[in-house]
DNA sequence: ACGGAACTATTTTTT
DNA sequence: ATAGTTCCGT
């Protein structure tokens, strides 16, 4: 059959052996098959966008494009894996011949191999948010020591956040700081100071923080013609995704590297909510104007909820003043129940309202796995988190502290940091630190002087660390765990050069911090798993920079991975981190003004976004909407009472249901 | 001057 | 739960 035409033919073209006009709707069909060239893909909530990508890999394979000219960006991990997943199972192409991922994760690939001319080395370690704002409190503090002392200056907290915000944003440092502070004085002349250090330091130590895997691409992009010309070339087809939610450097980035046109952009601009990190919705506005002669192609069919449910959605749309695409939403599941709002006396009484309708639901056959609870703010699932853990309701809270950034992980990956790039003094600090009587300062001075009498002893780094001239310049009570240390990152370092990465992670595992861990924490032995499992991680990748990196970028795996296939359990989540779920129930706490929205978003003037927020909320509802409010606060200050959230004075009143919750529900 | 303990306030969102 | 802050002891 197949077997004996294969053998005869030339050189077999690749066919999905899809159908597409079958397997898609008229919309979807048009924008999946659009000729190359620029194309923006409007595709509203709920109306198969990640379908339309995947389905786009498809048919440009069968157009005969090589799988390794397709670079295919999303935000974030989670949707990178998910991509590249179907496109695998549908075209049963290994997602490896790829390029697919976050922004930042090709960054830090192209940067590996091509990233000479601007400053960085094949093993550039990473740091992450905190690790680069602690590096910037240490520049601040050496340019100007003073600066810090002065409390009416900003926090090294807040100076990283606004040059991060320029640097993504394009903006001039010191120019944004004039705006953003103006008292007590113009800093930004300071803080543009700061920045230079700051980035001059990174160059130095050989790290690069999140912002340079973008901004450093760029920068490589416009002054290496060759590199240019390499991206250009390889990558023939660019898609990307949420492309709403992007912000000018990363637009930029996409403009360059499509400057042949070849742009699918996949975005919904109702969807936009990332602005406060520098997320541009213009860019999706200009898009067409950017790259002009292409088609815009609008997809809004919607197979995930109840008409009642989309009416509700589509006219909160309604009250938003900033001009977008038109865009409406269409049904074609049957009819459900109407959205119904729920007025509580105060927030405790609303987790007293959630809790009971779910168990009724539950008694009535839902399970729990089919329901997500949705707030603003953590924190305004406080009083629900403890009512569930008193009446038992299986619940997952996806937050803030993931598991590659709790403490213990992170001591652990900044040694394999360090021992992989010695330079990386951050990564250094953070585990001497750990030593009894060394905090920063005697843990920069330790560092100075081992660099120094290596470099004297015509000595590696690593195999002085024992020497007795070091070992006197450790504070006396530190002395014990030190020599463990030194043996550890010893070992570790000769392993980085001859061993596979899992052994230097086992042997840093397995070294110092295993002891040290059993006295520092009561629940050690959880911890304790929690490193094996990183040595397991390990076991997946063969190099060292490349496990560094993704145990870097990698933040959200956590979240996923507690949550068992098959696990019944109730979510609840913030609405940012419901991006692109859906779920069957869904519950909108805290529906109050200035809860949602925030009262901060209020006074910022940025409702606009608040209302998408709210709009993007609603629209992962599939068969129930539950809205509610409390009418008091009385958490944070003296009791206040709310009003009902400005966002519902646009939906047309017969479009829900408002109830008053009692406690005879 | 530094490190550590004790105290206090404070929670948006992510790579 | 954690970060930031303040204060005290070395």
């Amino acid at each position: 059959m197949d077997f004996f035409e294969a053998a005869e033919g030339p050189e077999p073209q690749f066919t999905s052996g899809i159908n597409f006009e079958e397997e898609l709707n008229e919309e979807q069909y048009a924008a999946v098959t659009a000729p190359f060239g620029p194309s923006l893909v409007l595709a509203g909530a709920g109306s198969g966008k990640t379908r339309t990508l995947t389905y786009r890999v498809a048919w440009l394979l069968d157009q005969g494009v090589d799988p390794s000219a397709i670079l295919l960006l999303t935000f974030t991990n989670k949707a990178a894996r998910e991509m590249l997943d179907r496109v695998a199972d549908l075209t049963g192409v290994s997602s490896k011949l790829f390029w697919g991922g976050t922004f930042h994760h090709i960054g830090q690939r192209l940067l590996r191999r091509f990233g000479g001319p601007v400053g960085v080395n094949p093993g550039f370690n990473i740091l992450d948010q905190s690790d680069s704002e602690s590096l910037l409190s240490d520049v601040i503090r050496r340019v100007d020591p003073k600066f810090l002392k002065d409390k009416n200056n900003p926090k090294p907290k807040v100076i990283a956040n606004l040059i991060s915000y320029a640097r993504n944003t394009l903006e001039d440092v010191g120019v944004m700081a004039r705006e953003r502070y103006p008292y007590p004085a113009n800093l930004g002349p300071d803080i543009g100071r700061f920045a230079a250090a700051y980035e001059k330091e990174k160059r130095k130590q050989d790290v690069a923080d999140y912002d340079d895997l973008l901004e450093l691409w760029l920068k490589l992009l416009k002054t290496d013609p060759s590199f240019l010309h390499y991206c250009t070339q390889k990558f023939d087809q660019v898609l990307v995704d949420e492309y709403q939610d992007t912000n000018r450097l990363q637009a930029a980035i996409v403009d360059t590297i499509g400057s042949h046109h070849r742009v699918m952009a996949v975005g919904d601009d109702s969807q936009c909510i990332y602005t406060w990190r520098g997320a541009e919705l213009n860019n999706i506005m200009t898009f067409p104007d950017r790259h002009p002669g292409g088609n815009i192609f609008k997809i809004e069919t919607n197979y995930r909820s109840t008409p009642q449910i989309l009416s509700f959605a589509n006219s909160v749309l309604d009250g938003h003043t900033g001009g977008g695409f038109r865009k409406e939403l269409r049904a074609v599941r049957p009819d459900g129940n109407k959205p119904i709002l729920v007025s509580t006396v105060d927030t405790t009484q609303q987790a007293e309202f959630v809790i009971r309708t779910i168990s009724q639901m539950v008694d009535n056959g839902r399970s729990y796995g089919d329901i997500v609870i949705l707030y603003r703010a953590h924190f305004q699932a406080m009083d629900l988190q403890m009512e569930l853990s008193r009446t038992g309701i299986p619940f997952q809270i996806t937050s803030g502290v993931r598991f590659f950034e709790q403490a213990h992980v992170k001591d652990i990956v900044a040694q394999i940091r360090f021992v992989a790039n010695p330079r990386d003094i951050t990564a250094f600090l953070r585990f001497a630190g750990l030593l009894p009587k060394v905090g920063p300062r005697t843990a920069e001075k330790l560092y100075a002087f081992i660099v120094d009498f290596a470099e004297k002893n015509q000595q590696n780094f690593f195999d002085v660390l024992g020497a007795k001239a070091v070992v006197a310049k450790v504070p006396a009570p530190a002395r014990d765990d030190w020599e463990s240390l030194a043996t550890t990152l010893r070992d570790c370092y000769h392993a980085a050069h001859d061993e596979s990465p899992d052994e230097v992670v086992r042997l840093a595992v397995e070294g110092w911090y295993g002891t040290y861990l059993r006295t520092l924490y009561p629940n050690w032995k959880s911890r304790e798993e929690d490193l094996t499992g990183v040595v397991g991680f390990a076991s997946r990748f063969e190099e060292l920079s490349e496990l560094l990196a993704q145990l870097i970028l990698l933040n959200s795996e956590a979240s996923d991975r507690s949550i068992e296939p098959g696990e019944e359990t109730i979510r609840l989540t913030t609405i940012h981190q419901s991006k692109g779920l859906e779920f069957p129930v869904v519950f909108i706490l805290g529906l109050a003004d200035g809860m949602f929205p925030l009262n901060r978003a209020v006074e910022e003037g940025n409702l606009d976004e608040e209302t998408r927020l709210f709009y993007v909320s609603v629209t992962r509802a599939q068969d129930e909407l539950f809205l509610s409010y409390p009418m008091v606060q009385s958490q944070g200050g003296p009791p206040r009472r709310l009003q009902p959230s400005r966002f519902l004075s646009s939906v047309r009143p017969d479009y829900y249901e408002a109830v008053r919750y009692r406690s005879s529900w």
